[in-house]
RNA sequence: GGCGGCGUACCCAAGUGGUUAAGGGAGCAGUCUGCAAAACUGCCAUUCAGCGGUUCGAAUCCGCUCGCCGCCUCCA
């Protein structure tokens, strides 16, 4: 079985084959640390993260970069706003993105690089484009000059001619044609600065990544990733840059673009005030909800936030952990047995036909929550017939075993059940002991047949969100968001 | 204006040429329960924005119409 994903350069699915076999090179355009990151931030890198995870899953000896642009002139304009160095600020800011992605259960790709930690490589691509005839200097800055390179547009179906004519282009005096963007820029007075052979300066905002490219990765990569919004200008200027200083193309192989996250049907914007940021969302629902609901969704297609959206994810969550607290505690084997290879991966191959048809998550997922229903209905079977109970235990180990498959590739759905309703509980602020006092007043109230008694402790911790839930092993409590 | 995309049930959403159109959420009814909750069962799109066309056969391909969105400027 092979990958097909969706090349935004070919505008089709093609049938995925890395240049070398077993190995795959993989770059996706990290963030530029000016702020904390919002929700888009995080369906970038966990799109990108569930196509690494299932890479290696399927045996591929991954290499993914994944950088940092830590100079830039937004960081730049928010350093000064905020009075601090530029350096301090991008420093937080990378921190804060680190915490943010492992609150998310995001996998840390194998190379993280730093546009300030590759200024040599960048002074050494753009010195090369000048050489070869496709740049320019010009008053200290370097510029590319966009019509010496003949497949300009190709990703993102642009004319030349076309950007021409549109009006909303600068004029920079400096550039010989309005097309042209930034390789190099002369430093002002105060703004961070290296030494070059065209004077001080900082690199553009494109130049990083091809450096980091070819630095890390190689002049020809498998796959490049990033959110759609980058098509243009940024991943075009990347490929006219690093296919005529290295004269090898292509660049990337196969282009993959997420789409955008909305905000109750609006686009996150700073105008609006509608910056979802991921630590804000993590303290509202767990970091399973927000990659069910994200992983829900076709990664190109746009996806709307809202918060109806993220219950309804939550509550599929805990469908799911109930269940498979169910089968641990109901058949506690299976957290030790092994389900035959066999029988597991024939249950397992409509997920990896899924994966396989440009990682289609959303079909995953419809295959995990019917393995749920399936795993109730036989268990409440072999209740009903003791003389089930054997078949039963060799299905829901093969179901158990499936759901801790799924967990890996997705990075989601991948805790023990115990500790996700340990973080729903400790997260409500309720104090468990009281509870815990509370239900055993019940349980004396309800084996006295005092019913009434016992209905108002379950009526008034249900006000407080908490619903009981009496089973055969005793009443268990969860919290309702 | 140029380029790209979308429109599937009450809501979200998969399916892109061929058995009964996944799955989640909500709702209704039943089983279970002291009553609930959870779980299970059944019901919930003879139909995929509309209209034509291609085909033995289309939600899936083509054309047109309507509606919505993104990019073309910094942006994940």
């Amino acid at each position: 079985m092979s990958i097909t994903v969706y090349n935004s350069l070919t505008r089709k699915k093609e049938e995925f084959v890395p240049q070398t076999e077993g190995k795959v090179s993989m770059y996706v355009c990290g963030p530029t640390v000016y702020a904390l990151s919002h929700i888009g931030h995080a369906r970038s890198a966990i799109s990108f993260d569930v196509i690494y995870r299932y890479l290696r899953y399927c045996g591929y000896d991954v290499e993914y970069a994944r950088n940092y642009t830590d100079v830039d002139d937004k960081i730049i304009a928010r350093a000064n706003e905020e009075g601090v160095a530029s350096e301090v600020l991008a420093e937080r800011n990378i921190e804060a993105f680190d915490a943010d992605m492992a609150a998310l259960g995001v996998e840390l790709p194998t190379k993280r690089p730093k546009a300030t930690e590759t200024i040599g490589e960048i002074i050494e691509v753009i010195s090369s484009l000048i050489e070869k005839g496709f740049a320019y200097e010009s008053g200290g800055d370097v510029f590319y000059s966009v019509r010496k390179f003949e497949g300009y547009g190709k990703l993102s179906g642009k004319k030349i001619d076309e950007l021409e004519s549109g009006a909303r282009i600068s004029v920079n005096e400096q550039k010989q044609d309005p097309l042209d963007f930034a390789l190099w820029k002369a430093s002002k007075p105060g703004e961070p600065n290296w030494e070059s052979p065209w004077g001080p300066g900082r690199p553009g905002w494109h130049i990083e990544c091809t450096a980091m490219n070819i630095k890390h990765l190689g002049a020809t990569i498998d796959i490049h990733g990033g959110g759609k919004d980058l098509i243009f200008p940024h991943h075009e200027n990347e490929i006219a840059q690093s296919e005529a200083a290295t004269g090898k193309a292509p660049f990337a192989r196969y282009w993959l673009h997420n789409g955008f996250v909305n905000i109750e049907k609006e686009k996150m914007s700073k105008s609006i005030g509608n910056i979802l940021n991921i630590r804000d969302a993590l303290g509202t629902q767990t970091y399973e909800a927000i990659r069910l609901f994200l992983l829900s969704n076709q990664y190109r297609s746009p996806i709307d936030y809202t918060n109806d959206s993220l219950k309804e994810a939550e509550t599929a969550v805990e469908r799911f952990y109930k269940a498979l607290d169910r089968i641990e505690t109901e058949y506690p084997a299976t957290v030790e047995s092994k389900p035959k290879k066999s029988a597991l991966g024939k249950r397992m191959e409509p997920i990896l036909k899924a994966m396989n048809d440009d990682f289609n998550t959303a079909e995953v997922f419809g295959n995990i929550f019917k393995e749920v229903t399936r795993a109730n209905t036989i268990m409440d079977a072999a209740t009903k017939s003791p003389d089930k109970r054997a078949a039963t235990e060799v299905e829901v180990t093969v179901i158990r075993a499936l759901f801790k498959e799924a967990g890996k590739i997705l990075g989601t759905l991948d805790r023990t059940p115990g500790d996700y309703f340990d973080e729903i509980k400790s997260g409500s602020g309720v104090d468990p002991d009281e509870i815990e006092g509370l239900i055993a007043e019940r349980a004396e109230a309800r084996k006295n047949k005092d019913f009434a008694r016992a209905d108002s402790v379950r009526d008034s911790l249900l006000e407080r969100g908490i619903v009981l839930e009496d089973t055969p092993t005793g009443t268990i409590w969860t919290v309702k968001q």
